[in-house]
DNA sequence: TTTGTTACTTTATAAAATAACATAGGCTTA
DNA sequence: TAAGCCTATGTTATTTTATAAAGTAACAAA
């Protein structure tokens, strides 16, 4: 059954607000195969492309896995702490890296469209 | 032939230093067996991971490759600007975002342990 | 009803990473 | 210099992640 792009995106953010901790895209292939068996990788990660794009979702790179935007989606420099215990992440707005980071671009004449920022360690009721 | 883990990472390093760019774990692996034919995968991946614990070699998280260090080894936190066009990477040293950093991850009560900053965009040539 | 658009499935494969385990090489020590 | 230990290695297999290519289905509008 075929769904609009921003119904799938939807259903998507969906699944990601559902789950507390990351999901890889395989985990939200296997999720929204329940109801839809047919689904395929590729749908999946149409849906995140776009959604990582508008800003709704964010891609943790250095763990592969997906989270829904929990700051404004305008946030520019979206930070995401990574518990290497329990898996938890929490996100938070890095408005204020943007000027060191702006200056470092600057000093190399870098033409920066993209700022991946992320915290590995423990959150606070896993490092006691 | 075995050799001793750190003269396998210099080679590794090495390897790294020949190139202008990024490579990923499987291209470091097809360079080595030139000389190594019978070299295998895991052998480059525990290489890597040792050089990357010393911060003698960076893995850019967001495209999977990995670069030598060229800053200080002991920067707590480097900034690696990945150009979208011709694939080169430049390394600049971030110790000006840790007070920011550290910051958040107050703010959180949040124990860091590794920070992760990755700026995707143009290079000065490829902007033109 | 035809056509264009968009999203989808299917198939296939590439690429990246890791696990488990037996073994061989080099170092140490007697 | 021989014995034995430890470390790094190779081997094998598998898993996970990601993408490419080709064709198909649904829908809206003319």
């Amino acid at each position: 059954m075929r769904k609009q792009a921003a119904v799938r995106q939807s259903d998507v953010l969906g699944v990601l607000h559902e789950h507390e901790k990351p999901m890889t895209a395989y985990a939200i292939l296997d999720q929204m195969k329940l109801d839809e068996p047919d689904l395929a990788a590729p749908t999946i990660y149409r849906a995140l492309a776009a959604l990582t794009d508008q800003g709704r979702a964010h891609k943790l790179e250095s763990i592969k896995a997906f989270v829904p935007c929990r700051c404004s989606h305008a946030a520019a420099v979206p930070v995401l702490e990574i518990c290497a215990e329990c898996g938890t992440v929490e996100e938070h707005d890095g408005t204020n890296l943007l000027q060191e980071l702006s200056a470092i671009s600057a000093n190399s004449s870098f033409n920066a469209t993209r700022h991946i920022v992320e915290i590995h360690g423990l959150c606070v009721g896993c490092s006691t």
